[in-house]
RNA sequence: GUGGAUGUAGCUCAAAGGUAGAGCACCGGACUGUGGCUCCGGGUGUUGUGGGUUCGAAUCCCAUCUUCCACCCCA
């Protein structure tokens, strides 16, 4: 019989990892927390037109990425490859913006794109990311950006590079694309076959491409940020001045356009150098004043970010310390003092002890190598002779406490936990 | 989706057509109620999977899967 493994590009998290992205997501928590976001948990499955409507029925991501499938009903239903769309689709649905219309959400969770794996890349991956809706002024996406710039900070990520551009709005975005897809047609013999077909349905796609001679050519590209209108213009230097304000470097970048067809003016992006390889964006994201309108809701304008918690934990390098062992060992000998230990141990829990109990048995030997193996601060050995009297020897086992090595106390049981506690320090 | 690598014990790796091994880890014992150090013992395996060639395959061939690299794209 061939055992079943796990699908293709989907992990599973065994408990060292686990921790390490709960630590992740700690930070975000944190990070976001204290500027007033709240948590929201949406759905990993949505109806497919959401994504289709939102991120663009064009993109990769909609086009070739998504895991579509029809309900018992023949309804469209996909997993969601990204977390914006749900996140709107929530803020419109409940009419969260109808008092104020400003919000500040957070989330964190696990999003599927049907993509060939790699590292940092999965079909099953965890995004953590922030919406704030409701605020078109600079000073937004300043904060937004800030707090991006903060969580990575916190994690004690070096080596990061902020990249900044704007693409433009409804009034200059048109104009520019329609001006660089006169350039890209003038010069469509010298273009790679891909971006002769952005050429037609995504001219901003080809300002990224990697191919030489596409590079050569569109070093000659009109400019994004030289083409935008007065205000969209006015509204990237307001965030670039607060950034810089706020002491978060960065750098502008007039190519940096994003796959996703919902973002207007601000466009960002946190790459990570180092363990990485070519899956280096490790946070992204931009302004999106469109997108609530068009899923149905009203005229709001937001700015989000979302960063991949895989690519944080790898970015992060080596873990930097193994969870710490027990802080109370029991190891009972015999049957009745077998029916006493679970209580033991648990009444130890109750007082806040990390407590952990041989549930193997076996020899005193054997059960105390497990319990150094297990990293425990402290062993208690209960037998019949302990049970009788009442009286316990609390043995240390490693450094964690105040004896050395090897010490043993004599306590009374009724006092386990205060005097491992004592014992501590 | 395209191209290229990869896969042997829990981990890191040997074994280049002739009975699958080492180190580390793990389990047990010496010490029958006291861990670590030492010594002794134990290989824990469907050589990713399925076929084929061969007297004989970890090794050669085909297919397939996984992971990894580059591309595409993205977090």
């Amino acid at each position: 019989m061939e055992p079943l493994r796990a699908v293709k590009g989907m992990n599973d998290l065994l408990p060292a990892e686990a921790g390490r992205f709960q630590a992740v997501e700690a930070a975000m928590r944190r990070a976001f927390g204290l500027a007033g976001y709240g948590e929201v948990r949406t759905p990993v499955v949505e109806e497919a037109a959401l994504f289709s409507r939102s991120i663009g029925e064009e993109t990769d991501v909609v086009g070739k990425e998504m895991y579509v499938f029809p309900d018992r009903h023949g309804k469209s239903l996909a997993l969601r490859p990204e977390g914006t769309a749900g996140a709107v689709r929530a803020y419109v649905e409940h009419g969260v913006g109808g008092q104020d219309p400003l919000v500040r959400w957070w989330y964190a969770g696990p999003m599927f794109r049907h993509e060939r794996p790699q590292k940092g890349r999965y079909r099953q991956f965890h995004q953590l990311g922030a919406e704030l809706f409701g605020a078109a002024a600079p000073e937004a996406d300043a904060e937004l950006v800030g707090l991006v710039h903060e969580l990575l900070q916190r994690l004690g990520l070096r080596d990061v590079v902020l990249q900044l551009n704007s693409i433009g709005d409804d009034a200059c975005r048109p104009v520019y694309t329609r001006s660089l897809q006169e350039y890209l047609r003038a010069h469509a013999a010298e273009l790679c076959e891909d971006c002769r077909r952005r050429t037609e349905k995504n001219p901003l796609r080809t300002l990224d491409c990697k191919v030489p001679g596409c590079r050569a050519v569109l070093a000659g590209a009109p400019s994004v940020q030289a083409s935008l209108c007065e205000a969209c213009r006015g509204h990237f230097e307001a965030v670039c001045g607060h950034l810089s304000a706020l002491g978060v470097p960065f750098e502008t970048n007039d190519r940096l356009v994003r796959g996703l067809d919902y973002y207007t003016r601000t466009t960002f992006e946190f790459l990570a150098k180092g363990e990485l390889g070519s899956q280096n964006t490790v946070a992204a994201g931009g302004r999106y004043d469109k997108l609530v309108e068009q899923l149905g809701g009203g005229a709001v304008p937001a700015v989000g970010f979302a960063a991949g918690i895989e690519r944080l934990v790898l970015a992060l390098g080596p873990p930097a310390d193994a969870a710490p062992g027990p802080e109370l060992f029991v190891v009972p000998l015999g049957e009745p003092a077998k029916r006493a230990a679970l209580g033991i141990a648990q009444a130890a829990r109750r007082t806040g002890l990390a407590t952990e109990i041989d549930v193997r048995g076996g020899s005193v030997k054997s059960q105390l190598r497990r319990a150094d193996r297990a990293g425990a601060a402290f062993v208690v050995v209960l037998g019949d002779q302990e049970l009788a009297s009442g009286r316990v020897k609390l043995k240390q086992m490693g450094t964690r406490g105040k004896g050395r090595p090897g010490d043993e106390a004599e306590v009374a049981l009724s006092e386990l936990s205060s005097s491992v506690r004592a014992a501590l320090g």
